[in-house]
DNA sequence: GACCAGGAGTGATTCGGATCACACACTGGT
DNA sequence: ACCAGTGTGTGATCCGAATCACTCCTGGTC
């Protein structure tokens, strides 16, 4: 039997896009229950910390409304963003399952909500309910595929522009227009695309003017009208 | 209860090290049972490839003796090494657990032995035994951790040379030494080094002649002998 | 012994992006 | 209207690794 959406744990969200597909949506009726009880809901300001790298872990956020940044900083102090998590992400999953410290900082980019599930409680769940169980290893193995990604983004492309245009390519995956082009409302700094890249504000910078100059796309305020997603594609694989 | 060794899926592994730790090791006396049923051995001699970036995930691989390399290759050819697995080791998890191809090449390093496990054995597996369930959303946090820390690596260090110190220092972590040195026998070619640090072979043998007259290491035939690991963490962190 | 291929060492040169150093635009607060 | 503070655009310079082009070495094969 499964729980009717008036049971699910995120419920109480507004966007919650998709529902079936995510970590603990559709689940049986009894498991989705215990879910519930276990969950407390937050709301946050931007710049909000969810939590911190290098911290213990004390649960999992399950992310409803608003945006939130991950990313992890090296001694040195360069930071680089390894995703922008998006509502219906499980964030700190890794960290409870493995019980080792959180590996990234997850700060909220805008304000938000999410649902917190305490370790111990997510773990017990684990082991009473095999479905939750699956669905977690799931959820994992495509956090492995995000991080797998970027692995071969860091280490295979070549040069920033390669880098810039697969991420542009990335983000208007999100907003499929029919003619070939896109359109995105641009919400992050220079600098917080090139911690995305692995590269300079300055280079992002000029990143962009060349783009504009090469016609790839066009700027209106603060929204990027790209002209054609195969000539981005072109970049990317060149 | 417990299964006794006797009835273990590594059980004809000779050098299986640390059996409790492992994915199929330690488990239920039936789910064991179910595991033996459905595997096959088989052995590999070397340059075997056990599976293929992109191909449709067939089942998963249970590394017995012998080490493999993880890699993938972008389309205009340049390839990294993203992981040298070892005994033990459960290659493939990832692909079956989500239904998506493959997205390494597991090419054996050296002759060696492994158990395979069909895909649909897995998967039901999974939902029959919890406690399995358990084991591979552990396993793919772990394997998580590793594509997480070599974004780290990737996004974070800066120099070759960085990157080369902390190569040596993950190596050297396996053959632990009491006087703050390690000693380690060079299996793999300057090209291969390359492409697990991310840079040209001839970077790498500059990389070992001035780590050589910096003193950081000497080498006697194929083995390479570390002075102290703590002169090396001063370049990583450097 | 002669040969060859694959790996290793090393110089010379090139080039791309980091770095430094500005000037400018925009926003919100006093 | 003024002024931080933050984000952006762009030139000048520097540096380090990629690239190119060799030579040398070793182990296996004819």
């Amino acid at each position: 039997m499964r729980a009717p959406y008036g049971l699910n744990i995120l419920d109480n969200c507004v966007t919650c896009p998709v529902r079936g597909e995510h970590l603990f949506c559709n689940l049986s009726l009894t498991a989705a229950q215990r879910l519930n009880e276990v969950k407390s809901t937050a709301v946050y300001p931007k710049g909000a910390m969810l939590f911190i790298e290098g911290q213990q872990p004390r649960g999992v956020f399950v992310l409803c409304t608003g945006r939130v940044k991950l990313s992890t900083t090296s001694r040195e102090g360069k930071t680089i963003i390894t995703k922008i998590s998006e509502p219906g992400d499980v964030l700190g999953l890794n960290a409870v399952i493995s019980s080792r410290p959180y590996e990234v900082t997850a700060e909220t980019m805008e304000p938000g909500q999410a649902n917190f599930i305490p370790r111990d409680c997510l773990l017990q769940l684990l082991k009473d309910f095999p479905e939750v169980a699956v669905r977690v290893a799931q959820q994992l193995s495509r956090n492995y595929y995000t991080a797998y990604e970027e692995i071969r983004t860091l280490g295979l492309a070549a040069s920033p522009s390669e880098k810039f245009a697969k991420l542009l390519l990335t983000w208007s995956s999100k907003t499929p227009q029919a003619d070939g082009g896109a359109q995105l409302k641009l919400t992050m700094t220079h600098e917080e695309i090139g911690e995305i890249i692995g590269t300079t504000r300055e280079t992002v910078s000029r990143l962009f003017s060349e783009f504009r100059k090469k016609q790839l796309f066009q700027m209106k305020g603060a929204t990027l009208v790209i002209r054609s997603l195969p000539a981005l594609e072109k970049i990317v694989q060149s």
